[in-house]
DNA sequence: CAAAATATGTCAACATCACTGACATAAATT
DNA sequence: AATTTATGTCAGTGATGTTGACATATTTTG
């Protein structure tokens, strides 16, 4: 299935020309170049996070999972010894919703929980072995990808890049981010 | 709720200090720093994207909508006279997903179908006087967000932005996107 | 023209993932 | 001792996605 695929009987300029023919067709008389600008980002943001997420789905159906266990075991894979609540402030979903996946890998052994040392309240979240196996399978087509795309930009570049995305979460997350990835030893949008 | 918060009985250094201290916390030994760094990138992507559909959620709300409407609507208005076969390339969704959503849409009066001219079999898809203002109320918040962000952008660093979310896609996708967005005279990462 | 392909719509059944609100337990803090 | 916190769990609900089958109208093709 394709955008508006030219076929024997309907072309692109056909559509340009049935366009222009239509009175109901100029909706966007008021929007400026720059906003037309911003359009064309937003559609691409979107197209490019359809394929992102696209390519996981199929490793992840053959353990039947969805991509809900996917950002659990991320998560949880990259940064060893989460709370369940700090779990809950990074995928912004309720407490439900994160118990019933997580209990799914817990029960399937991708990842193990240990009491908190100093507040034997909490569970730190730990990846299994079988769980390191899993995350690592599901990063690995994500971060080629990332490296290709990455790889035709300069170190320069890369940076703006890096800024630009950082740049699109809101203002009053993005501390916690730089918290959690502070973490591994990383700050997003310049080293200090 | 939020990550890691630094609360009174746990700070951000107790933290490191538990996490070094487990023997089960060190799962990343393999990785080299590159792929640290892609996996930053990845996370960032996850982040901005989050952020970025939280926002139009209070105003779907308000009409009983969905982030499947937003979508729909959103593509209906910018590339008015879609078919519906071509809103399921975009979107990449079954087309019963998309019939329950059009359907709605349809009902309310915020979409409105016009036979093809050339073949009468389809349904060219275009927005309402209703429709528009939705879709326009939806919009503004999007695109202010990212006339903010760009706006720390120079016009060079903005094409390399540009560049880089289009790259982002899958090759075999992105004819496709540039097909549609040349219906509104826009091309992606490079004007002609 | 008759047959095949195409565009769309629709039905039933189902899975995932999100939500709310209420309540329980254990442990820490006040 | 009372309160707060971290977590888990229950019941119910809704939005959004899936598959597969089938119907209709229309266009294209042999």
């Amino acid at each position: 299935m394709l955008l508006k695929m030219p076929s024997k009987h309907t072309t692109i300029s056909d559509q340009a020309r049935e366009k222009s023919n239509d009175e109901t067709a100029e909706p966007n008389h008021t929007i400026s170049l720059r906003e037309e600008n911003m359009l064309t980002l937003i559609e691409l943001f979107f197209f490019a996070y359809r394929d992102f997420t696209e390519e996981g789905d199929e490793i992840l159906d053959t353990f039947g999972f969805g991509r809900a266990h996917h950002r659990v075991i991320h998560f949880v894979h990259h940064y060893p010894g989460q709370r369940v609540a700090d779990l809950l402030g990074i995928l912004k979903i309720t407490k439900q919703s994160l118990a019933r996946v997580l209990k799914q890998l817990v029960e399937q052994d991708f990842i193990c929980q240990k009491e908190g040392s100093k507040d034997r309240r909490e569970r730190l979240l730990y990846t299994t072995e079988k769980g390191n196996k899993l995350a690592e399978q599901l990063a690995d087509p994500q971060i080629e990808r990332f490296e290709k795309t990455m790889g035709n930009f300069s170190k320069t570049e890369q940076q703006t890049i890096e800024k630009f995305l950082f740049t699109l979460i809101r203002k009053h997350n993005r501390q916690d981010v730089i918290s959690l990835m502070a973490q591994n030893g990383h700050f997003p949008a310049g080293k200090p």
